[in-house]
DNA sequence: CACAGCTCTTGTCGCGCGTAAAAAAAAGTG
DNA sequence: CACTTTTTTTTACGCGCGACAAGAGCTGTG
């Protein structure tokens, strides 16, 4: 913005001083690619030279639908979703939408309060990670039915238009093969599920386990909400110390449990990695950004953040140019991938 | 909300139905405590009844001020930012505010375009964490200059109207001296500064170091951006590999440094902790949420998030109500406390 | 040349609420 | 009871823009 140029305050003036008329300034901003070359042209010429931006307040005001997005994660001091998260929020922005981005911090009223909130903006639509387990599944239900929202990491069967994942069936047994292919079978440990996504772990652990003519070991132990490294620590010294590990190799439902798992190993004693000298063998599930940093380094299998990100904003925009298709809900599954490294 | 009841969508048609004048009503929404008790009881039994909410779009565009709180972050996929963050949420939701979460991502370009959305936000007031280095001075400055600004974590000195952070002159004097006090004296690993927190600890360091009677070692390697787990890891391997490391007890500039350096001790066979049998003693500095599971569990000092998230929401509705007494320029700094556990 | 197909302009209405001023009602006071 | 003070009602206007309709201007086509 060059200064000595009064300040516009409306479409109005701007429209005026750039010499095109207001309802064509309001095409634009809706839409840039919605006018004509020399006129886009001529108007961002003018933007740069006074620096208007049209009132987001007004602008939103007697929109049939604004250009918001609603980006909901159930616990934003994950890494895991602040990093998905990010990748949502820049690809709204590009494709010019306005993200907003809310997290329930694992606590439902927050997760229904944020739905309150969504509703008053009036959103084009909606990415959402629900809670899992403690979401409401009507008030989420109730949501959906009013705004258009893709479900991704954590399914809820039919709510939404559509739910982005991983593929826990895929991704689990590839890290149980490669488990017993280079070691004693691994037990799996788990703590009440906060989502389906653990269930479908411990489901496809046991199949996959079972197909292999192993028998399968579920060290199930207490614990709640988010603070999984917590539970994790806490737990894998219980089970340690009252040696109630059943195998030398422990699989654990997710990089954030076993994060508190392999402390709970280091200040037992236990040394962990494979091979001669190693005590015991630690393998996770999530590819959690930290998980390169334990000691070992924690090898586990890797979601693909960047793909399930794209994936649900891409399949969001898609419904929002087509219309909703209630017919037919579609459910995305991406595969994972083995990330082999020190401690398994 | 009781069903059978049809939808109300206006303040009006709100107010009609609840037998209030629609300014009484739209003074509530504003504060529900300046109309009286009855007045009161009776708008918010006929919420309850008809679930109404007013249009928030509406409700700002015509505000002198509207009940926005932005909250700026330099990185959010790092769990320090993300649990003050989540702490600011809170309270600012708590005293009736909106308030809406933003992330730099470690990007100057990011951080500009933050600031443009919120001018369009017309905020009450902002919560800022600059970036620091790589913030633009004049353009945090000019923002500053339009919206009342409580700036924390990260300094940028004389802009906005208050800064809330941590002593680092009181913190790491702390730590160095217990490191002295416990073994052989620190030398100080950083990567080149993010933001004034970094520089105020290097030279606290030395000043520490001096004062008893010790020779300042500054252990200063290469590395950029906000993914320090990934310099401390790859930098402490060649440090370590080089043999560059002056003395057996390291003070790393943060935990997220110290995580990574940690990573690279544990690869390259050091054992890390204090007393007999061990090659090396780390420290860091913030008690990042996961410095409790580091392997071994990560001795700090401990910042206080809870303080410098309530402090700093008291200044800005402070400022809110007084007005901005632009003559002083309010500074707070908490004092850390020594968080003791393994690595040193 | 006429005609169609875009794109832009002109003009006008209304969204839902904030806000202000004045009048009316209610509450508090002695 | 009369009086003041607080609270609510009435009435009216305007915020800045979206949306729409009708017409004007420009372009390309045969």
């Amino acid at each position: 913005m060059s200064s000595g140029t009064r300040k516009i305050r409306t479409m109005g003036e701007f429209a005026a001083v750039s010499g095109i008329s207001r309802p064509t300034v309001s095409k634009y901003f809706q839409d840039p690619r919605s006018v004509k070359k020399v006129t886009r042209e001529r108007i961002e010429t003018a933007i740069d030279k006074y620096g208007f931006r049209p009132n987001l307040f007004a602008m939103n005001q007697n929109r049939r639908l604004t250009k918001n997005i609603g980006i909901v994660v159930p616990y934003l001091a994950d890494p895991f979703f602040a990093e998905i998260a990010r990748n949502i929020e820049r690809r709204c922005l590009d494709a010019g939408y306005f993200p907003m981005l809310f997290s329930s911090h694992g606590e439902t009223s927050l997760e229904n309060d944020i739905f309150e909130t969504l509703r008053s903006l009036k959103p084009a639509g909606v990415l959402l990670a629900p809670l899992g387990r403690r979401s409401e599944r009507q008030v989420v239900e109730d949501f959906c039915g009013d705004v258009p929202t893709v479900l991704f990491d954590s399914e809820i069967e039919g709510v939404g238009e559509a739910f982005v994942g991983s593929d826990n069936f895929q991704s689990i047994p590839l890290i149980v093969e490669y488990l017993c292919r280079t070691g004693e079978p691994p037990s799996f440990f788990e703590m009440p599920p906060v989502n389906p996504n653990a269930n479908k772990r411990r489901q496809a652990y046991i199949q996959a386990m079972e197909s292999l003519g192993h028998a399968p070991q579920v060290v199930h132990v207490h614990g709640e909400g988010w603070a999984f490294e917590e539970v994790g620590y806490r737990e894998g010294m219980r089970v340690i110390a009252e040696r109630k590990l059943p195998t030398d190799t422990v699989l654990c439902s997710n990089d954030r449990l076993a994060i508190g798992f392999l402390a709970a190993a280091y200040e037992k004693g236990l040394r962990v990695g494979r091979g001669q000298g190693f005590a015991l063998r630690v393998a996770g599930h999530d590819d959690h950004p930290f998980a390169r940093f334990t000691s070992p380094s924690l090898t586990t299998v890797a979601q693909d953040y960047a793909a399930i990100a794209e994936r649900s904003v891409e399949t969001l925009f898609r419904l929002l140019d087509q219309g909703i298709n209630a017919e037919r809900r579609e459910t995305e599954l991406f595969p994972g991938s083995l990330v082999m490294r020190q401690s398994a």
